[in-house]
DNA sequence: AATTTTCCTTGATATAGATCAAAATATGAC
DNA sequence: GTCATATTTTGATCTATATCAAGGAAAATT
């Protein structure tokens, strides 16, 4: 029944497909796979995984949206990732883990245990192989993102923010409105994410109203109207982005 | 002769053990990865890959430093790492670089062939297995950037980024005199590396030598005089770092 | 439907760090 | 050793964004 709109896959045969990770899975490993998975569903505002929390298990997020993020001792706090269907939790080779992941939306996680896990990495290549290249896919988001923290001014961190979302969820099965877009954060965590204050993030995004670059149908959905701007205000590029 | 400063291993060998990447190889494994493997030089200022260039090899490095750099169209950049002997450049399973590494000083390279080296990963699962957890230490100390990128003042970046050497430099198995510290960057790069200006870098590490805590012996040779007033001033800690 | 709470907007003001400018110091090349 | 270049320091000023403050709109709860 969990239709995964956000991989173009049905993931309620085995939701560590998301990611293309048994692709080439052998029936016995799909097996394998199959008995050590479990389901497990949180609320939104839940608190998933705790800074220091010793992990148990891996898990793929089925449905809903949650966020990773690193908090400082006087409160100051930093997203680092947020997590969309078909997104991996979690760490073969790690017990411990060092951010909080916490529910933003209601949740389904498709868990294994984690020992069992790593013990069919360990026999099986392309299993790890793949993980492999998931990590550095995430790697190249951090590192992207890690620009955007220290060199793009708040309307380039707008704009950028919300043309990721534009990508992210075309990339995605949803065959709804083609514009008609999620914006699955309040103001304040996207602030979180950009590292800027909720009232700039509410500023920018009003001027950007607007401008006639995006509209709103209410606080959730949302659409662009007008790409060019949009990708020429992300700063990536110096022309409208008609190259791309 | 090349020992390596900075892993506590002697790395003329097979260099690739840098980071106990084949620590558990059998012997025909570790002939496998020798006959793989070529030496690299590079002068301090060249490119050592450029944005969208083809991966052919990937590469460890035995000696020297390196920059992974990302470049903003109207010339902004941003340091999205830092390389020092152990770490390891390129990307298994994937063919473009999409920023540039840069040589900050002379530097060595211990390279292996892309396709036969993952291939070889494709059939030895603990090698893909300790990728895996390489590229995992590598997020986390992405995110940690995010963190001091989207949150920290000026003067924690500097203190984090001196800490930073410390730890780097102690971990490793330099014996010299325990508190002489290389600084390897200019201030532009360091600029550059904590989305600073070179100017405010400037300020905030005089300011740090004025309040003695940290004293230099030339432009790159400094030492750490007040541990817990650098932990304090990093703002991970609300005490004096007296508890780590 | 009324009330509470959460979320968003808008304005006024402050400030950390950027920018502009210039001199002082190193470093390297010849 | 001198000249040229790269790097660092310091000062004056500016500005983007934070901070402080308060009201309004939506959502949730009763």
């Amino acid at each position: 029944m969990t239709v995964d709109l956000l991989s173009r896959q049905n993931c309620s045969d085995c939701p560590i497909r998301h990611r293309a990770v048994c692709a080439r899975c052998s029936p016995e490993e799909l097996d394998q796979l199959e008995r050590l998975k479990t389901y497990k569903s949180f609320k939104a505002g839940d608190p998933i995984l705790w800074r220091g929390d010793t992990l148990t298990y891996v898990a793929s997020l089925v449905e809903g949206v949650a966020t990773l993020g690193k908090t400082m001792e006087d409160g100051r706090t930093q997203m680092v990732g947020l997590l969309l269907p078909s997104d991996f939790i979690g760490r073969p080779g790690r017990s411990e883990i060092d951010f909080d992941v916490v529910a933003v939306t209601d949740l389904t996680l498709c868990c294994f245990q984690r020992k069992p896990f790593e013990a069919l990495i360990g026999s099986t290549p392309h299993i790890a192989q793949r993980l492999v290249e998931m990590a550095l896919d995430e790697l190249d988001v951090a590192r992207e993102w890690m620009l955007l923290l220290g060199r793009k001014t708040a309307r380039e961190k707008i704009a950028t923010f919300i043309n990721m979302l534009v990508q992210r969820q075309h990339l995605s099965g949803a065959e709804n409105d083609k514009r008609a877009l999620v914006l699955p954060l309040t103001q304040e965590q996207i602030a979180n994410y950009l590292g800027l204050t909720l009232e700039t993030v509410s500023r920018q995004l009003s001027a950007m109203k607007k401008e006639g670059i995006v509209q709103f149908s209410d606080r959730r959905h949302f659409e662009v109207v007008d790409f060019p701007a949009l990708h020429m205000a992300t700063g990536d590029d110096s022309d409208g982005g008609m190259l791309v």
